[in-house]
DNA sequence: ATTAACTTGTGAGAATTTTCACAAGTGAAG
DNA sequence: CTTCACTTGTGAAAATTCTCACAAGTTAAT
């Protein structure tokens, strides 16, 4: 049975919600209540978690530590995974500094630009590389995935050292379509693609 | 007849391909070499469009700068829209700087912190202010978009307080659920959510 | 004028995803 | 022990989204 990518992108609502109730001192919950904290409908809840196992008790509900710990594991989000990021400008420098991936788990590991004065600086401890090591770094430091922050002229090139370098998943920030071997997950994230969700329902807002 | 949201963001996808086109100098595109361009297929691409009207000629295509313009329009980026910013810590900032925004018609016209030694500072010819001013400011300026770049724990206010200043649409950026009256627009964008796809794969491949 | 090689727009069918509805399980109360 | 008020897990139906297939339109070549 295949699982749907929406169900497993949900299910980071999930236990996020799941913290929360569990900072409550709360510890078992319904999927009533757990669609309602992370703004999804009950048939849903139980219809995504019920793809990967049945964590719950009819009459009961949830063990919240319990559901918790099953989730981050559904997840990978027990194992920690090392990062690299790839190009140290607005964007990379904020990626570099953005405590959510540390929360999450997650380990940067290197960081590689092209810029020679952007060499050698040092963000969380993490001395920038030139590019033109992300080959043999990004082997030596087993990177598990690798963050794309360049601009999109550059973020193919970058993008093929890296799969060279045996790096599985790519997170591309970069606004160009990207090329991936099948094998390689990629990621698209692309700040302006969100906002026309917005500008369209305003657009609308204005008839 | 409802449009998907998901035509919507794909339309986004086919406005960067057609720049990319019209910068080549290619004045006729077929949608079966939009879709390859932009990573889609030729049915969805010819079905999004017709959502919206009738755009191409049969056994010719679409002309590559109607269909831009077309787009631009479907999507609301023909227009300028008043952006404001609040929280001005690494994200924020990164946000600030952002040039993607300009480049698609945004204009930041109000930037907010709530911490003292952050207002006064200039970022991109913008003032921060404290936001305190945020109704009133807002009001003034008026913005269209807010971004929230706060701690998760104070999002909630900060909005309410958009939302009072007559804001309809949201783009967050803290990691906690929103809840927003009906007719505003909520869009959340949560950087490690977009990461869970990648782990999820990576524990399979590990297995 | 005819043919051939294209292409769009769209109805219909297929596939996917969500919603519904309920059998079956649980615990508490009387 | 029985009843009652819960809740899950899941087939089946409904809704949504994608894919297919083709009529109809366009141009160029002969």
């Amino acid at each position: 049975m295949k699982i749907p990518d929406i169900a497993i992108s949900r299910m980071f609502y999930y236990l996020r919600s799941l913290k929360r109730i569990a900072n409550k001192g709360i510890t078992t919950i319904s999927s009533a209540d757990l669609a309602d904290d992370s703004g999804i409908t009950p048939s849903i809840v139980r219809k995504d978690l019920s793809y990967f196992g049945q964590f719950g008790k009819r009459g009961i509900g949830y063990n919240v530590m319990e559901l918790m710990d099953s989730v981050k594991q559904i997840l990978g989000l027990n194992k920690q995974w090392n990062m690299a990021i790839c190009g140290v400008g607005n964007l990379g420098s904020a990626l570099l500094s953005y405590k959510g991936f540390v929360d999450q788990g997650f380990k940067l590991v290197a960081a590689f630009d092209k810029d020679v004065n952007k060499v050698g600086k040092t963000y969380e401890n993490t001395r920038v590389l030139h590019s033109s090591h992300i080959l043999s770094e990004s082997r030596k430091r087993s990177v598990d995935i690798a963050a794309i922050a360049v601009p999109a002229s550059f973020a193919q090139e970058v993008v093929d050292l890296f799969i060279k370098a045996r790096v599985k998943t790519i997170l591309n920030f970069a606004p160009t379509k990207i090329s991936v071997p099948k094998g390689t997950k990629l990621k698209n994230v692309d700040l302006t693609n969100e906002l026309v969700g917005l500008t369209h329902f305003l657009s609308k807002l204005q008839k």
